[in-house]
DNA sequence: GTCTATATCCGGATAGAC
DNA sequence: GTCTATCCGGATATAGAC
């Protein structure tokens, strides 16, 4: 192992410890000290590799973080049941399954920080949209297998993403899955009910 | 104005800037400085009233504020269409016209707070849970104009308060109302599609 | 009840030895 | 690339004059 891969090692685990910690105590509330402690390193070396400090390791947990659940989630969606509205009701149990399987503290990687910084911080509250806005571009391809028009699927797209993320929250305060297991409901409810008036021809 | 009079309004004016910055910043984010110089007064003075220092006027600040959010719901539930599914759709655009209106920054008072303590400060964590059960008896019962089966009601009401939820991270990070918009149209489908299958009788 | 002053600690950030 | 040491500001919290 040469040191360059060492140095790329070390880079990676102080953003996968940022990215679990924020997760759980949100980026205000975690500190680059507890970030280093976590991660078998030191302060410094935190700003070895991120010369923009906080602000600029913060960019980077979010857009990793963001992709890494982007594709974990379209992998769920692709290994489900093949009917695409059941697998999206799955998808629902699934997140249930592992938010308590942590302790209700993984749910969305991104949701805290974008909260946080939405009205103190643009460029991290750009980010934190632009993340949003490639999981809908996915989320809405897959739910063309619902309804075939664009506008529709989008809209059905929004307003799973919306649920999931809604459901998050109230989940994680309850310490319970309930609003995981309603929101699931939900979902299938409203994708048959679009996929009824608007028929998909496949 | 009596002195104990004053004191009631310096106390108030406290918990009513801590809410104001909470909702925008998160509460880690958050100082007490702040909060007393947005309040006009000192740092001592909070302390005066809240001994349990700055968890134990997050804690008013949510319980406060989770009311008098819920009293708006209500009411805005009350005085919109008398088609109760018509009404669910014109409260989210509501939301969408009063989120755009300040700015992006005037969502869910809690929401940013219930994501930071989750697993961080139990007490804490409880009271968010509190308030989201009350807020969910609440859109229950509503919702059972819609559907009377008790348990189907608050499934919607669940799917309803989670839509809410989740439309505000994404419009809070996108600085647009798209996504609260297509939460209501999805809210509005999915209401109408279990009134029709659990038609209710009244 | 309100204000000043301050104690104590932790935050982000930096310089420089190795 | 990594580590130590440190600066400086801001954080919560407290003591006590008024």
């Amino acid at each position: 192992m040469s040191p360059a891969r060492r140095g790329q090692d070390t880079r990676d685990r102080v953003v996968g410890a940022a990215a679990s910690l924020y997760r759980r105590q949100g980026c205000a509330g975690t500190g680059l000290a507890q970030i280093a402690q976590e991660s078998g390193t030191r302060v410094g070396s935190i700003y070895h590799f991120f010369g923009g400090g906080k602000d600029a390791l913060t960019e980077e947990v979010v857009r990793t973080s963001g992709a890494a659940y982007g594709a974990l989630v379209a992998g769920i969606l692709a290994e489900g049941p093949e009917d695409p509205v059941e697998a999206l009701g799955a998808a629902f149990g699934r997140a249930a399954d592992d938010l308590a399987a942590s302790g209700y503290a993984d749910a969305c990687p991104i949701a805290t920080i974008a909260l946080e910084v939405a009205s103190t911080h643009e460029p991290l509250r750009r980010a934190t949209a632009e993340v949003f806005g490639e999981w809908l571009v996915g989320l809405t391809a897959f739910c063309r297998g619902v309804v075939d028009d664009e506008a529709v699927a989008r809209d059905l797209a929004t307003a799973v993403l919306t649920m999931l993320e809604g459901a998050f929250v109230l989940s994680r305060a309850a310490r319970d899955t309930t609003a995981l297991h309603a929101a699931g409901r939900g979902v299938v409810v409203l994708a048959s009910a679009l996929r009824d008036t608007h028929a998909a021809q496949d």
